[in-house]
DNA sequence: TATGAATGAGTCTTCATTCAT
DNA sequence: TATGAATGAAGACTCATTCAT
């Protein structure tokens, strides 16, 4: 079972939601098409569990970042994150994005607001660095800063080039070493 | 024909290539479905169809913008158009970049290029009014100032919140004016 | 398409709703099984559909009825062709009777009233006889005659034995006969 | 294992067996799925088991009628159990005579007669009435009975009126006290 | 003896595409 | 040129049944 998730999250953002069969799925975690069904009633909620997987990707990944005491290293180090990821990016886009962007689509109502709730966590970490970092137009900052990673991934992949991620990555980098932070002192606190 | 491909773009943009049937199309444009094949062989071509009608869109607004006398002027006067667009991308998102993002899942060696080709269009116009600015860097900036409208058109729609383009447009709009140009005289050229 | 509703009645009358398969009915009719959903969105519109054509049966009989002069001929005749159908019925039980009790259990809500429609008609055509009879308790006595149709069905199919059909329909007739009827005259009217 | 042949019977009857998944049966029970197949190899077999249940009612009912020194009285009792049970009979049919419809149809050549059997059982007691009354055409007035209370509930069902039941059971009830019995003595032999 | 998990055949339904007229 | 109907290849989902433990 933990097999079927991780294999869903990259085969759904490899292929996309739409395109990507329950047999492609079972077919990647080597599971009968059956079995799928024991431990997920329908597609979607698979799909919920490769989001919660991106999701528990992103815990891991900004947990790891809280281990830097200052929190502007911590946002250069998710952009050098980005950086590293640029040929999946390339090639794929980034997961989140695009799994946000299809499952926009997949339910009439819009009521699956859940893709929307990982790039929100990505926002409130982003936005608690800037904050850290005395600026208390942290909000629009994060906004800031994760729209220009989501735009650069889908340039990246409409363009299947990856070097768009490394001079963009290189950008973001210099505009937070240019940030003015707030009151002296805070950035370490 | 052309309410087929007007249609088609609409119907595309709002619920996505995939989950969008024929029979949809056809409802929209208010003609039989065993008529839309007598225009379009498959599926793909309407999509095509679509992407064209959606890079038309951008050549018209190109166009009018090149009525300014000066490119910072059309630079700001596209952030504004993006703002004005603010409903619409909260809902379903920037149509080329969508329908890139859906394309690019589409056909399993990638070969499908077109999506990029109309995004390529707005970074080349984009590209062409920072040269005229004296910008050296002017395919950098146009990479930052696109990947930015993209980013942010996705995060409105994730997170269904319109304002989000205001505030970044504003954004965009401060960072245009605070933008070193080049040589004086230059911008006039 | 008449060709699919009168295959589909006959099929799920012989096989019973819940065994029959789309395929089944789409095989009886000679259609592809796309073709089916051209014309009926769902199996249970496929099915209700038999259940219309089961009801234009009935409307056949009893405006075939109607032309005899005599109340009680009517209904003496309807027993005669109740009794003609023996071996159908000993095989695979009436149809209404049985459609009706399968479809009571097909929709959790029960809300699917559709199958005592068919019966109800039998029962008015009847009752309206029995009024014609000078009978006040003319409903009461549909009731019973119905019943009677319905539980011989149904005991003749169990039990494979047709000449139960026969048995009570004679009894039938001759309770009919023994039926002591309203003002004279008034049969004729 | 008790509990199942109960929860079984009496969801099976209430569902119908097609629309009865065993894990609908398991969790009536409050058992494992798996270990239903401990107790029964096939869902025929449960069915059958199901089907003994009522066979088992059906005997203890008629254990309890045979306590009535009159025959007469026994089956105007029998009649009466009909009218108590008439709520269940409008929301679900005649346990027996549901089973036995759907049974006829699930196995192709039908050499499933066993649903047929309880219902005999019920017609040879009640013909054992009728002829300890004196009636030497007891085995037809069975059916008479039987079928009156097969085709009462049908209609009660179709109809979801349980009121058919109270009115049709009064009238068996009437025609019973005026069947013409044999032999004056007879009656308490 | 007991059971959670696994399995795969079968069923409904959708839809791009074709075709007869 | 126009179109209602036809077609068949998938795909999501169900469920009786088996099995390892």
């Amino acid at each position: 079972m933990r097999r079927l998730t991780a294999a869903a999250a990259q085969v759904l953002h490899r292929q996309g939601v739409e395109r990507t069969t329950i047999a492609d799925i079972a077919d990647a975690a080597d599971v009968p098409v059956g079995n799928v069904y024991y431990y997920f009633k329908t597609k979607d909620d698979l799909v919920q569990a490769a989001l919660s997987e991106h999701a528990g990707h992103l815990a891991d990944l900004t947990g790891e970042l809280d281990r830097l005491p200052d929190p502007l290293d911590r946002l250069k180090a998710l952009v050098a994150g980005w950086v590293d990821q640029r040929d999946m990016a390339a090639r794929y886009g980034c997961p989140t994005g695009t799994l946000a962007a299809e499952l926009d689509k997949r339910s009439e109502g819009g009521i699956d607001v859940e893709a929307g709730k990982v790039i929100r966590l990505l926002l409130d970490w982003v936005g608690h660095q800037f904050r850290e970092l005395g600026r208390s137009d942290a909000d629009d900052l994060a906004i800031t800063l994760v729209g220009a990673y989501q735009g650069m991934s889908l340039l990246a992949n409409a363009l299947r080039d990856p070097e768009i991620m490394t001079r963009e990555g290189a950008r973001l980098t210099r505009w937070l070493d240019a940030l003015p932070t707030g009151t002296p002192g805070a950035r370490h606190s």
